[in-house]
DNA sequence: TACATTAGTTAGTATTCACTAACAAAGGTA
DNA sequence: TACCTTTGTTAGTGAATACTAACTAATGTA
């Protein structure tokens, strides 16, 4: 699970093709191109095309998970804590867009068993940390519980998706991190308890 | 704009095609033994495969816009039109389902300018057709109003993506209608005015 | 009947793809 | 010095892909 300075090069220039064109992008030849390297060369760091993609996967939801544990454990109030979750998550994405195709890519992947289930875990891992951090807002009385927390969450994690979608489809042409400010608002408006 | 029928056909095709396995699934050998049919035969009906995935996009946007049309129409409160999109939407897609892969691959037809602008259409008339209904809602006073309107679109179309995503994701296995009355219940509670 | 159009066929092509075989240079270590 | 490992190279391969050329059978129409 541990990766070399070569293979995270790799990775990163696996994402930032994957950004530019989808998927279809990411072939051998692009990938060694941006490299500087040979196509052969790229075999000397990963098995196959699988195993980079799943890496690519793999290393994203690493800091993902690494960052949301940190967030959990803090003492702040469930309400706080999410809108710490869109801060961080739109200041990420502001600062590297390019794993914002690889997200979105997830039906894409969807043909390889490896790749799909690597997806679905870390959607469904943050999901459930999402959830936990809901069910303590409620009894902290920062978060209203009059409705589901895993029904909270999933309108808490599309909307942030689909506002993300919209900056993605506009070519990261309006200020994401202003969009965070304002779905900030919303999200404490709709889901602040009472 | 119109299609033959032997046209719809292969749009069919080619959107369950998309559904079972992604774009890359997506070959003109595959469309062509889908359709009974030899590969050339194909290039009788589409110029191009960048013409049949066009198309696939425009027969569902047209669709898709011609049922919004009927909902603004009627003399319904903005919540309960709302309420009444959820529920078209997410009849159809479980009746439909090889639909869905085609809606989130919106990413992966980033590469083709003619597709994305496709994708990107699509998904903007229909935000705008939401977002007109919440401030019909917002004046007829079943719509919260201290809140933007865009920003509620966000919301709640973003639910919805993520509902049906989280449905994909888990291979259909879940009911989606019960998850629609569920997430009406919720949209319900978070936007209805005082 | 003569002819044009439509919608299919078989055969084939250039290109691209992921990946392999075999070799080479550099550095660390016995 | 001798040798092994690491990380690169060049050259090439089989398979798949989108698409074309040329032909044909059926159907509608002048």
């Amino acid at each position: 699970m541990e990766y070399t300075a070569r293979q995270i090069e790799i990775i990163n220039a696996a994402t930032e093709l994957i950004n530019q064109g989808g998927i279809q992008q990411l072939t051998t030849k692009a990938l060694a191109e941006k490299m500087g390297f040979s196509e052969p060369a790229i075999y000397r760091h990963f098995k196959n095309k699988t195993d980079i993609l799943s890496s690519v996967l793999n290393y994203f939801g690493m800091g993902l998970k690494t960052k949301m544990t940190e967030l959990i454990q803090s003492e702040d109030k469930g309400i706080e804590k999410l809108k710490q979750i869109i801060d961080f998550q739109f200041e990420h994405f502001s600062n590297h867009p390019a794993i914002v195709m690889v997200i979105f890519a997830e039906t894409s992947f969807q043909y390889e068993e490896k790749l799909s289930s690597a997806v679905h875990n870390i959607l469904t891992n943050k999901k459930e940390r999402v959830v936990s951090i809901i069910q303590q807002g409620q009894q902290d009385g920062s978060i209203r519980s009059d409705v589901d927390p895993n029904q909270l969450a999933s309108v808490f994690m599309g909307s942030m998706r689909f506002t993300i979608l919209q900056w993605r489809l506009n070519n990261y042409s309006n200020d994401l991190r202003k969009e965070g400010v304002m779905l900030r608002q919303v999200i404490e408006k709709l889901l602040r308890g009472i």
